[in-house]
DNA sequence: CTGTTAGCGCGTTCAG
DNA sequence: CTGAACGCGCTAACAG
């Protein structure tokens, strides 16, 4: 490896012109500039950033920690992250915790001896040691798509209550009374905030949440299928049923075509989480997340604070979410009673 | 930032001590790594792996360059890449390229001065530069998914050109002879590739390439809606298309659909790319690559030769994909001549 | 078994 | 405008 001593000798000059004349730093002769660059060129060198950071004990590098990459929710997030990094130079690393606290924690302790200056985390269902480590080392941290119950920190997320209140709005428009809702870990916010919503329309209404049913499971399609699987065993079965988010409502729909139940005529859906577009026929009704413009909003909160000199207060945003409709979801088979046309409040491909 | 020397000052040993006691390297009495361990517990300790790194200069790291994050694939194969990295305490770093060679070259740059230790890199259409520059500064390169004309390096892929004689070679045995072919750029060797794989199926079949439609485009959404609206256009349609990923066929179904053409009855379509399960309504008749495989075994690849003190040749390995028959796919409407069933190669859910 | 010395490659500080 | 000295935090190579 070529070093700042290489350029510096074949250049005649000493290290430190050479580092000033790379970092535009300082005052350099024109002549010395020339020589520099020269030097640099002819050995194709390239500054060693591990040391450059070892001394200024700033990497430019972020953490991401989230539950699941493979989910495209994540992954677009992810690039809203990377992007906006990229565009003040620093670099990205990614950790994928499959929604597990030790694994979770295991990334952390990672981040925190490879020294990110800061931390961007999706909080696994308790993950106040995690956080407890980050303060404990005075890395900043923003807290993305869930609220956090203690602690102070960034926090960028979509608004699962009121998109969920959209969600069943939706359907008791169309004319659904036995709404079922099949969420991810009680422990984690969006579930409970989705749920919350839920019951808010549903109360506002007339009709009882308390008589409905109300899942927690996990957000994959395995539990999906395994909850929706429980949901038709029962007694009154629903005609609608309200997905947390993709994966579970792929394990419902798998369930369903076990079942030989079509989408909508038997069972309408409604799904919190769009997919990019284009990679499914257009057929799930949704609610959309801003998915880019969290992971973008929450590395730009991230970075304002590093380049902060004075301490700044915590900061929440709550970015709308937003419903489409689409075709999996229409008014009940047998009780038509109340046809009233749903209100889309998007269109279905929003530019 | 705790360090090392305060440790060793709390312990009252020197800092050797320490290093040797974290690291689990030469002797030490277990008084001293009691007495350290206690300190490096009550100080609540986390080692500088910067300076680690700088000093070794090793930082076990590597870079992952792919096309784009967004797609299944390629965030498959990531997954596949994490894991087996983490498993040897590796951390990776992500770019995107989105296939354009400035920004390869750029990334390239980056994860050269970070000091990564080897770089597995899904090459844009001509990645020479890039890997000129990843030699000259001696970075060991593992090529994923797709083939390199020039230079040595391990690589790792699919069988395109098996994969896709399967795909067509399937159609043809549903009664189809006009079969078009879209792929992406035609200097990517996976384009080239399946269109020889499609070459040699029509022509053992005894049909002639040369009167079929073979186009050349992106592997984007927009160029496979773009390519097929340019299908339907032409004087003589055919009643099948082979798509050279995913993307290109969510296109070309969003194209068809515009035309209302159905699939299967109007046009079959089977597409290089399988979806994670249960993304899709099972529907897409596909073939489906080992992704997750591809990337574990590239990381493998890196690793053993990182770890090896002697230089190891370059390796090739190409994966077995396999044809995954659905409802995409299924006789021509018309010329229902020879009924010859398909021979499905593959469960459809294989364990 | 333990400590001392030296230096990884760079940038800050302060003299020239 | 330029250079010399020093140290970021850690570990390899020697002593002891």
């Amino acid at each position: 490896m070529t070093t700042l001593n290489d350029v510096a000798k074949l250049a005649g000059v000493s290290t430190m012109t050479v580092s000033r004349v790379i970092n535009g730093s300082g005052y350099t002769s024109p002549a010395a500039q020339a020589r520099v660059n020269q030097a640099i060129a002819e050995l194709g060198y390239m500054p060693n950033v591990l040391a450059r950071q070892l001394r200024s004990s700033r990497t430019k590098t972020l953490g991401l920690v989230l539950t699941d990459i493979a989910n495209p929710f994540f992954t677009t997030i992810a690039r809203g992250v990377e992007d906006a990094a990229r565009a003040q130079g620093y670099a990205v690393m990614f950790c994928n915790t499959d929604e597990s606290v030790d694994l979770e924690l295991e990334y952390v302790r990672v981040l925190i001896q490879r020294r990110v200056d800061g931390v961007l985390l999706v909080p696994a269902a308790d993950s106040s040691t995690s956080l407890d480590l980050l303060r404990t080392h005075k890395l900043p941290v923003v807290v993305l798509d869930r609220r956090l119950r203690f602690g102070e920190a960034d926090q960028v997320r979509a608004d699962s209550e009121g998109g969920a209140y959209d969600a069943v709005r939706h359907l008791i428009d169309l004319g659904h009374r036995e709404i079922a809702i099949l969420v991810g870990p009680e422990s984690v916010s969006t579930s409970a905030d989705r749920v919350a919503g839920y019951r808010r329309a549903m109360i506002e209404a007339g009709l009882d949440p308390a008589s409905q049913q109300i899942r927690f499971g996990k957000y994959t399609e395995a539990s999906g299928h395994e909850m929706t699987c429980h949901l038709l065993a029962a007694p009154t079965r629903p005609t609608a049923i309200f997905a947390g988010n993709n994966f579970i409502a792929f394990g419902a729909m798998q369930a369903l075509r076990e079942s030989g139940l079509e989408i909508p005529d038997d069972m309408s859906i409604v799904v919190f989480d769009d997919l990019p577009q284009g990679w499914i026929i257009p057929f799930l009704t949704v609610i959309a997340q801003p998915a880019y413009q969290i992971g973008k909003k929450a590395a730009e909160l991230m970075l304002e604070r590093l380049a902060s000199d004075e301490p700044i207060e915590p900061r929440t945003f709550v970015l709308r979410s937003s419903l489409i409709v689409r075709r999996s979801s229409a008014p009940p088979r047998s009780t038509s009673k109340q046809p009233a046309p749903a209100r889309a409040r998007s269109m279905e491909n929003p530019a």
